[in-house]
DNA sequence: AATTTGTCATTACGGCGGCGGCAA
DNA sequence: TTGCCGCCGCCGTAATGACAAATT
C-alpha cells in the first residue's frame, strides 16, 4: 500500500513544506478573540494565557479576556448543529497531530469574532508531511513537535457517546485523562507543557431524550483557571520525549473560587462543551516562555478529547464506560460478567492497557459484531472520519487531474470502498489507523476564510453535511486521500444515510483484515529507529549542550534520557513512544 | 490512611401555570 | 368585564454532600 498525494488548487498559495512534518494549524478565526483595548486582549491568546500562568492573579485564559469584547454571542454565526463540526473534527482525530506555532492572530481584522474562543474542531488541521516519508524525530527536525494522543482509542470510545466529565466543587479528575507522547523536540531545549480547556462551541447543552441537544447560549462569563501546567515543567525536550506526558492529576471543578488557590484545577461550567488543548512551549534561558516568537509555542488539539462538563452523568453509556475502564470505579462492576457478554466492544473487560498508566485500548476491540457498534461506527467513523471524501468520482478525478500541477501537493483524499456492513465497520477502524499513520490533509490555506466559512459553506459543509460544493471550496477543506495503489475500478461507493459519500479502497480493506486481532491502532505504526539512533550518536554532545543551555539540568539525567531512547531503539520495542508510518507496505 | 470512584438522597434553583388583586 | 401584574406552588433539572467500595 502506498499513499498517493493528490494536489489541490488550494495548495498553490502555500509553499510545499520543506520538511515532512505534519503541521497543525488552528483554524484562523477560531482562536481569535475580540479586542476591547484591554492589554491582555491585545496579546495573542497564548501570550495572555501564559502571562496569566506566570501571574495567577491575572485571568489566564483568554476566554475570559475575550468575553469582554464588544461582540455578543448572537454574532457567532455558527451552524445550529455542531454535529457536522464534531464529525469533521473526529476525522482529524485520526491523526497524530503535530503542531505548528499558532498563526498570527490579528486581533481586530477577524470577520468572525467570538466573545469567547470557539474551537474549530479541527476543521483546519493541516498536514504537510510528504508522502512516503517518516515522521521526523527530534534530532533531525528539532523544534517541530509532533504530539500523539496515547490513549486515543479510549477517548474514541467515549467520544462516540459524547464524552462527559464530572465536575465537582473539590475537583474531579478527568477520565480518560490526557496523555501524550511528544516527538520532534530539541532534546536540549527546555519546554513547558501546558493543557488548557476552551469552549468547544457557544452552546449550552442539555441531555434530553437520550441525547445531547443544544439549549441556549453558553455562559461566557468565565472565571478561574483554564490552564494546567504539567508538574514536570519546565524540562528538556529529551525528558518530554522519553515518556508519556500524562495529565492524570488534572482536576475539573465548577468552583470558581478554586482558581485562586489551586493550580491543579481547571474551572468549567456545567453543561458546556469543552475542548482540551496541549501547548508545547519552548522557554528561553531565563526560564520564561517566549510567546512572542510563534515558533516557540505549538498548540495541539485532539477533537476526540472534547467533552461536556456535567455535575452528574447524563448518558448511561458514558457511566458504564467509566465504570468499565476506571479502576477506581471497580466497585460498581457488580454485574461484571453479565455485562461483558461480548456484544459491545465497549463493554469488553478492561485490560492492562486500560489502567490509569496506560489507557490505550487495543484497536482490535473495534472489530466487534455488535449491531450497535456497527451503527455507531458507521455513523461515527464514516461520517466523521471521512466527511470530506469525494461525493462522486468526479471530484477524485478532478483532484487527480491536478496532481501533476503540484508535485509536492498536500491534498489527500481517502479513497476506499466500503459497504455499509459490519466488515466495512471494522475495516474502517483499520483504515482509521491507516489514516492515523499516513493520510495527509491539505494545509489550511484558505487565507481569508474563517471557521465559519468552514461550517457554513466550505466544501458544501452545510447543515446537511453534504458535499455539494466541495470542488468550489476545496481550497479550505482538507480532503483525505489514501490510495492503496489498486485500480480505481475496484472501488465502489458507499453513500451514508446523510448523503455523504465514502469511498474505501478494497485493498485497504484487505490490509485492514490483516490487522484484525491486532491493535489496529498501533499495528500500522513502526518504530522510527533510525531517527532515534540519530540521537544515539550524539549522546554526550546533547547532554553537554543541555547543560550549557541550562545548568540546572543535570547532564547525567539527560544522558540517561538519551540512553533510554537508545535502548528502546535497539530493542525495537513496540512500546516506543514514537512511530512512523511505513507507507510502502 | 488518603484518595478516588459512581450512587443515591437531598437541596437549590428556575420555569411555568394557576390564582387573586387591582386598574381601566 | 377585561387585561395586567404579582404572588404562590408545582415540577423538572441541576447541584451538593454523604456513602461504600476500591485503589494508591
Amino acid at each position: 500500500m502506498h499513499l498517493q498525494q493528490l494536489p489541490s488548487p488550494s495548495q498553490s498559495n502555500k509553499p510545499a513544506s520543506a520538511d515532512n512534518v505534519f503541521t497543525h494549524i488552528i483554524a484562523s478565526g477560531d482562536d481569535r478573540v475580540s479586542s476591547s483595548g484591554d492589554t491582555l486582549e491585545n496579546e495573542p491568546p497564548l501570550k495572555r494565557l501564559f502571562t496569566g500562568m506566570r501571574n495567577p492573579s491575572i485571568a489566564l485564559d483568554y476566554v475570559s479576556a475575550a468575553r469582554d469584547g464588544s461582540e455578543s454571542a448572537d454574532e457567532c454565526n455558527l451552524p445550529e448543529s455542531s454535529q457536522a463540526r464534531t464529525d469533521f473534527a473526529f476525522s482529524s482525530a485520526m491523526f497524530a497531530y503535530s503542531g505548528q506555532p499558532l498563526p498570527a492572530l490579528p486581533p481586530l481584522s477577524v470577520p468572525y469574532m467570538t466573545p469567547h474562543p470557539v474551537i474549530s474542531n479541527g476543521l483546519s488541521y493541516a498536514y504537510s508531511q510528504h508522502y512516503g516519508q517518516t515522521y521526523p524525530n527530534a534530532a533531525v527536525y528539532p523544534g517541530k513537535a509532533q504530539v500523539y494522543l496515547c490513549n486515543r482509542a479510549l477517548w474514541f470510545k467515549f467520544h462516540r457517546h459524547q464524552t462527559e466529565m464530572i465536575i465537582t466543587r473539590q475537583g474531579r479528575r478527568m477520565f480518560p485523562f490526557l496523555s501524550f507522547s511528544v516527538s520532534g523536540l530539541d532534546p536540549t531545549c527546555l519546554y513547558n507543557v501546558v493543557v488548557d480547556v476552551i469552549l468547544a462551541d457557544p452552546t449550552h447543552w442539555r441531555f434530553q431524550g437520550g441525547k445531547w441537544v443544544p439549549c441556549g447560549k453558553a455562559d461566557t462569563n468565565v472565571t478561574g483557571n483554564r490552564a494546567y501546567m504539567h508538574p514536570d515543567s519546565p524540562n528538556t525536550g529529551a525528558h518530554w520525549m522519553r515518556q508519556e506526558i500524562s495529565f492524570g492529576k488534572l482536576k475539573l471543578t465548577n468552583n470558581k473560587g478554586a482558581s485562586s488557590n489551586s493550580t491543579q484545577m481547571i474551572v468549567l461550567h456545567s453543561l458546556h462543551k469543552y475542548q482540551p488543548r496541549v501547548h508545547v512551549m519552548e522557554i528561553n534561558k531565563s526560564g520564561d516562555e517566549d510567546t512572542s516568537d510563534p515558533d516557540r509555542v505549538q498548540t495541539f488539539t485532539f477533537p476526540e478529547t472534547q467533552f461536556i462538563a456535567v455535575t452528574a452523568y447524563q448518558n448511561t453509556d458514558i457511566t458504564q464506560l467509566k465504570i468499565d475502564h476506571n479502576p477506581f470505579a471497580k466497585g460498581f462492576r457488580d454485574n461484571y460478567d453479565k455485562c461483558y457478554s461480548g456484544y459491545d466492544s465497549d463493554r469488553l473487560p478492561p485490560t492492562l492497557s486500560d489502567s490509569p498508566h496506560s489507557q490505550m485500548l487495543p484497536g482490535s476491540r473495534y472489530a466487534m459484531t455488535s449491531t450497535l457498534f456497527q451503527e455507531q461506527f458507521v455513523n461515527s467513523y464514516t461520517k466523521s472520519c471521512f466527511p470530506t471524501l469525494s461525493p462522486d468520482p468526479g471530484l477524485v478525478t478532478s483532484n487527480q487531474s491536478q496532481e501533476s500541477s503540484l508535485a509536492s501537493g498536500q491534498h489527500w483524499l481517502v479513497s476506499s470502498t466500503a459497504a455499509p456492513s459490519y466488515e466495512a465497520d471494522i475495516n474502517a477502524a483499520a483504515l482509521l489507523s491507516y489514516a492515523t499513520a499516513g493520510v495527509k490533509g491539505l494545509p489550511f490555506t484558505g487565507g481569508t476564510s474563517t471557521s465559519l466559512d468552514y461550517y457554513t459553506s466550505a466544501a458544501g459543509w452545510d447543515s446537511r453535511g453534504s458535499l455539494e460544493n466541495s470542488s468550489k471550496t476545496s481550497s479550505n477543506l482538507p480532503v483525505w486521500v489514501l490510495d492503496t495503489g489498486l485500480e480505481r475500478s475496484t472501488q465502489s461507493n458507499y453513500m451514508p444515510e446523510d448523503g455523504e459519500m465514502l469511498e474505501i479502497d478494497q485493498s485497504a480493506l484487505g490490509v485492514s483484515k490483516q490487522l484484525e486481532g491486532e491493535d489496529a491502532t498501533d499495528s500500522t505504526w513502526t518504530e522510527t529507529q533510525s531517527s532515534i539512533k540519530s540521537v544515539d550518536s550524539s549522546v554526550l554532545r546533547i547532554s553537554e549542550e543541555a547543560h550549557l543551555k541550562n545548568p540546572s539540568i543535570s547532564p547525567d539525567s539527560d544522558i540517561q534520557t538519551v540512553k533510554d531512547m537508545q535502548n528502546r531503539a535497539k530493542n525495537g520495542n513496540k512500546e516506543s513512544d514514537f512511530f512512523h508510518f511505513d507507507t510502502q507496505t
